[in-house]
DNA sequence: AAAACGGGGGC
DNA sequence: GCCCCAGTTTT
């Protein structure tokens, strides 16, 4: 039996039963895909179940507000997938009158959707002979077969896709690539794989090489950077927040937030002026203020380390664009943000 | 070609 | 602390 073959038979047998593969509404394919991206299963399935609950049809995605996709996102990151999904549904209930594009060419002109999601898509919901490379398919192929091209690199790019396509079964293509990366993800994981139950064992190159730990190859990730921000949590006369849309580009676009203000250090409780509050809002008002927590809290994101300090800012008057406190969540928030709110006891203020 | 874009979980 | 996750878009 072939690698096909014993991919396929594997997943016959090992399948874990999800709900998006009881149906083939591209629809409801599409949202999964797009969830699951760079999202493991156990992360996104609590978040496809609440989306199809409340959006059960395009047309109910495409009627919601961006406010509303985006606080039924909280908590899920990499919110252009949100704000995309949003993009595209429009697109298709009003440009398309609610019929999905039903293949990969149509499918990748989409936004949101790249060569992974179109074939994902194009595949499963219309079996459309379209190999899917995603990272478990990565991991499978360059361990099988013995390939050290770095996968992120345009060339290994190329390669794994062509290789992934001279694999896929013709007759049945939409079980074949959920096969491969269902594969992937329960036997061929990242780390420590029990290759001694392994159906390829006996043809697997990595194993006989002793290169399992070693494939697949990445080229070196971007560092991390370090930033220092100090949210001002403020406070009216009328026990009224400010809470602000994050509108420029880059992290948690649309989302909300204390008033942010960044530093160049880690600011200790005396070094409040370091702010130059004067330059802001808060020139002319007449506030009080305490640090909220002495030592910083990190957030860490895969390409930053957000360090970050909560002040408590009582304004000895009101503000016209301050918010309930109670209707803080209302908003969609970035975690950083949705902790705070949930932990500091506004009570004893 | 490389960087930006979140957050959670495994080891 | 580092790596990975049913990747895509922007620079």
């Amino acid at each position: 039996m072939d690698f096909t073959n014993k991919v396929t038979n594997w997943y016959s047998i090992h399948k874990r039963e999800l709900p998006w593969r009881k149906t083939t509404n591209p629809y409801y394919i599409w949202l999964s895909e797009i969830i699951l991206q760079q999202t493991q299963v156990k992360q996104g399935l609590p978040y496809y179940e609440a989306f199809v609950t409340q959006y059960p049809t395009i047309f109910d995605l495409a009627n919601a507000s961006e406010h509303a996709i985006l606080k039924l996102w909280q908590g899920l990151g990499y919110y252009s997938r949100a704000r995309n999904l949003h993009t595209t549904a429009k697109h298709i209930a009003f440009n398309l009158n609610g019929i999905f594009p039903d293949n990969y060419k149509e499918l990748i002109k989409l936004k949101g959707i790249g060569d992974y999601t179109a074939s994902a898509i194009a595949s499963i919901a219309f079996n459309e002979v379209a190999a899917v490379v995603d990272g478990n398919v990565y991991r499978v192929l360059a361990r099988y077969f013995g390939i050290d091209t770095p996968i992120n690199s345009t060339i290994g790019i190329k390669e794994f896709k062509a290789l992934a396509s001279s694999l896929i079964d013709k007759e049945q293509p939409a079980t074949f690539n959920q096969a491969i990366m269902e594969f992937g993800a329960q036997q061929c994981k990242p780390k420590n794989p029990d290759c001694t139950i392994c159906p390829l064992k006996d043809s697997c190159v990595a194993l006989q090489k002793n290169l399992v730990d070693v494939l697949p190859v990445k080229l070196k990730k971007t560092k991390v950077s370090t930033k220092y921000f100090n949210f001002l949590v403020c406070i009216d006369t009328n026990k009224n927040i400010l809470f602000e849309k994050r509108t420029e580009k880059g992290i948690w676009r649309n989302l909300y937030q204390f008033p942010l203000i960044e530093s160049e250090k880690s600011l200790k409780a005396d070094e409040f002026y370091l702010l130059n509050l004067k330059d802001t809002f808060l020139n002319n008002l007449e506030f009080d203020y305490a640090l909220y927590n002495t030592t910083d809290k990190v957030h860490k994101l895969s390409h930053q380390h957000l360090h970050t300090k909560f002040w408590i800012v009582e304004i000895n008057a009101p503000l016209k664009e301050a918010i309930p406190i109670k209707s803080l969540n209302k908003y969609p928030a970035p975690v950083l943000i949705s902790d705070f709110i949930n932990t500091f006891n506004f009570k004893n203020l």
